[in-house]
DNA sequence: TCAGTGATTAGG
DNA sequence: CTAATCACTGAG
């Protein structure tokens, strides 16, 4: 199926028009480009879109996110540099940074941010299921998604239906080994 | 509370 | 090459 896409006024999201859904939105690059403080949270209500093997196209509401921001952040896997693990994260927001973690679960990030500023926010959950590895287990993500861009991939994409949502922040999970500084820091965000 | 699981990484 | 670590989950 050919794709097109037209800006709309804001210039931060595109219309996806062949789309069975044809109302609502891409969000387009001038979304992903600007610091993860800011996306994790506008990432929350928003839609992620699976088109799935068999043609299928699966809708999930974002509820969670974390945000993981560049080299300073001793929680960011790019704290250590550029690896081949965390090379996508150098790049400027919009791809996908899936990696497995404890041998079994994949973990769905967004990569955000401007080129060799390496930030990403983690997908925590969904409005109906919470757990980073859980989400990706029902929306079926897997390594194959690794480096996929947002912004133009044709089996995966996020969706702007206009819900501004409040939500509250706390600290991250799981990252004991960053140290107290670091683990204080507000960077969860949830509906 | 704790085992499972294997990719990734630093270090020899 | 080795060994340690891990942005977690499900069973008990």
């Amino acid at each position: 199926m050919p794709l097109r896409y037209l800006t709309n006024g804001a210039g931060m999201t595109t219309r996806f028009p062949t789309d069975p859904s044809m109302s609502r939105i891409r969000l387009a690059r001038e979304f992903f480009t600007r610091d993860v403080l800011m996306v994790a949270p506008d990432l929350l209500a928003k839609v992620l879109a699976v088109r799935e093997p068999d043609g299928a196209i699966s809708r999930f509401i974002i509820s969670e996110t974390e945000a993981y921001r560049g080299t300073d952040d001793k929680a960011c896997h790019a704290c250590r540099g550029r690896t081949s693990r965390t090379d996508i994260m150098f790049h400027d927001g919009g791809r996908l940074y899936v990696y497995l973690v404890y041998g079994m679960h994949w973990m769905l990030n967004v990569v955000t941010g401007s080129l060799n500023d390496p930030q990403a926010a983690l997908i925590r959950g969904f409005e109906n299921c919470y757990g980073p590895g859980r989400a990706t287990k029902l929306a079926g993500i897997d390594r194959s998604f690794n480096g996929e861009d947002l912004t133009s991939s044709e089996r995966i994409w996020l969706e702007d239906d206009g819900v501004v949502p409040d939500y509250k922040t706390g600290e991250r999970i799981g990252i004991d080994y960053a140290g107290e500084y670091w683990k204080a820091r507000p960077w969860r965000f949830f509906l």
